[in-house]
Order: C-alpha cells, then structure tokens, then sequence
DNA sequence: TTAAGATTTGGAATCATTTCAATTTTGAAC
DNA sequence: GTTCAAAATTGAAATGATTCCAAATCTTAA
C-alpha cells in the first residue's frame, strides 16, 4: 500500500485512492484486466467509482510508462503493468490473455507454442513515419 | 477485370460487381485502406454502394484467407491483401499505415527503421489456448 | 417465366471509449 | 483550522466504427 504509493510518486502520479487501488488491481494478477473488470472489482470497494476514472487512471498509467494497453483482434483493451516486451496471446474462445515467455518471436502460424496453438500472428509497430518527422 | 473475377471464383467468391471493384480498389495500391476509404473511392463508381456491403466483403474475403485486417492501436481497421506475412508499422501523426521490408522482427522500440521512428512494438498471437483445446 | 437463394442496402442498434461540465477532494498558503 | 485554487472524480451524453436485421434487388437454374 505505502510501496504503491512511493512508486507512484516517483513516477509523478497523484496518488489518490482510485489511483493506488487500480494499481494494486493490475498489479495482484496477471490475468490483463480490461477496464470493465477494473470497474467491476473496484466499485465493490469504493462504490462511488466511475468507468470514466478507470479510463482516465490507465491512460495515465500509460502515459507515465507504468503500464501498456494491448489490443488484439477486436474488442476491449487489456492493461498490462509487465513493461518488459513479451509478446501476447489472446485466445478466440475465452477471451483471456496470456503472457509468452518465448521472447524469440520466431513462433509461426499454425503452430503450437506453450500449449497454446497459433492461428494469426502479429508484428506491428506504432510512432512517427518518415514523411512526418 | 477477368483475371480478378477467375481468382476470386477460385477462392469460392461469387465474383459480383462489388465484390470485384473492392478487391480491385484492395490491389490497386499499397496504402491499406480503411473501409471508409474504400467506401468512398467505390461509391463514386456504385452511387448505391452500402458501407454494409464494404464491410460484409472484407470479412468473407477475409474468411476466405485473401486478405487480412491489420488493427494497430486505435480507430478503424485496415485491410491488406498481401497475405505474405510482413510487420506492419502505423504512422501517429498521419495515421498511414506501412508495409515493413526487415522482415527479422528484431527492431527495438525507439530504434529507426526505413526511415520510421518507431516507439513501440508489439507482437501478438490469436488462437485457441491451451485450457480451450 | 418463375421461384429460391444469394447479395445488397440503409437505418437502427451495439458497445467500448471519450467528452464535458459539474461536483468533490486535496494541499498549500495564510 | 480556514480558505482558495488546482487537481481529481463523477455520470450523463456524445462519438464512431462496426454489426444487425429485415426489406429490396439481383442472379441462376429449372
């Protein structure tokens, strides 16, 4: 509670007890939470929450390089606090996401990696193009 | 024109005239449009196109597996029919989306690459994980 | 020519996310 | 401890891409 606090100090960020409870939220598992999970869990706990402090609160986090938004195929956005590059995999049928740990990237289609079998596969990269620098 | 409509009929698709004119406006170029794009660069030509339609035939083309839908980060999806599986980069300011040649996939985030900055990567997967199977 | 099936159409619905103005909370200065 | 401005939170409304759906249109084979 106090560490969340300090943490979050030193990344700049206010923290409210909104603020430190999402925290704490993204931080206790690794099951990537969407911002409707957040809210569900949460408003429990304070229950004069907003969605709208939720997604004010991650759109922060990402912005003060605390957590990263994962988007893949369509749907809700995923919030990840593990900063470390890994690559993700979300399955079709439960929806949840999961951490890879192969960090080789090498995986291809159609094949299985860590008892999770590969139908799509995704590289994409976000920033500034060469016309617009 | 022919050629289109033989390939399409090879892949199962009742080559209509729709159906045609997106796949054509899909090959034409390089610039991944969004289905809004092709919606009004079609209904030019079709003034009773429907955005239903655009929308209805990516999917069966993408069912089809002659074409994918490439969603980086936020707003509209972009479709590319060049199946052979590339990174794809997206532009922030321009929101352009380009084809990458470095087909490695080893490039770091706040590296250059073609002449892009890119800030962040990532690698995804989509399928079926192990608890589903 | 006709009927069945496929395709197209456009208006309405969906749903995650954002916007925005009003309210509440916080923290610094007095 | 009171006060005041700035920051944070709230919830209702707006947004916007996509999907749904039922009606209209087109195609094809008998």
């Amino acid at each position: 509670m106090e560490e969340i606090k300090e943490l979050l100090k030193e990344k700049g960020i206010n923290p409210s007890i909104q603020r430190i409870r999402i925290f704490k939220c993204l931080m206790g598992n690794s099951d990537h939470p969407t911002a409707k999970d957040i809210y569900k869990k949460i408003s429990k706990e304070i229950p004069t929450l907003s969605k709208t402090t939720v997604y004010n609160t991650v759109k922060l986090f990402a912005d003060k390089g605390i957590l990263r938004t994962i988007k893949i195929k369509d749907g809700e956005a995923r919030y990840d606090i593990n900063l470390h590059l890994h690559p993700h995999f979300r399955c079709k049928k439960c929806d949840n996401l999961f951490d890879l740990k192969n960090k080789k990237l090498m995986i291809k289609e159609k094949e299985e990696t860590e008892g999770h079998l590969i139908e799509e596969k995704c590289v994409c990269y976000w920033g500034i193009c060469k016309n617009c620098r």
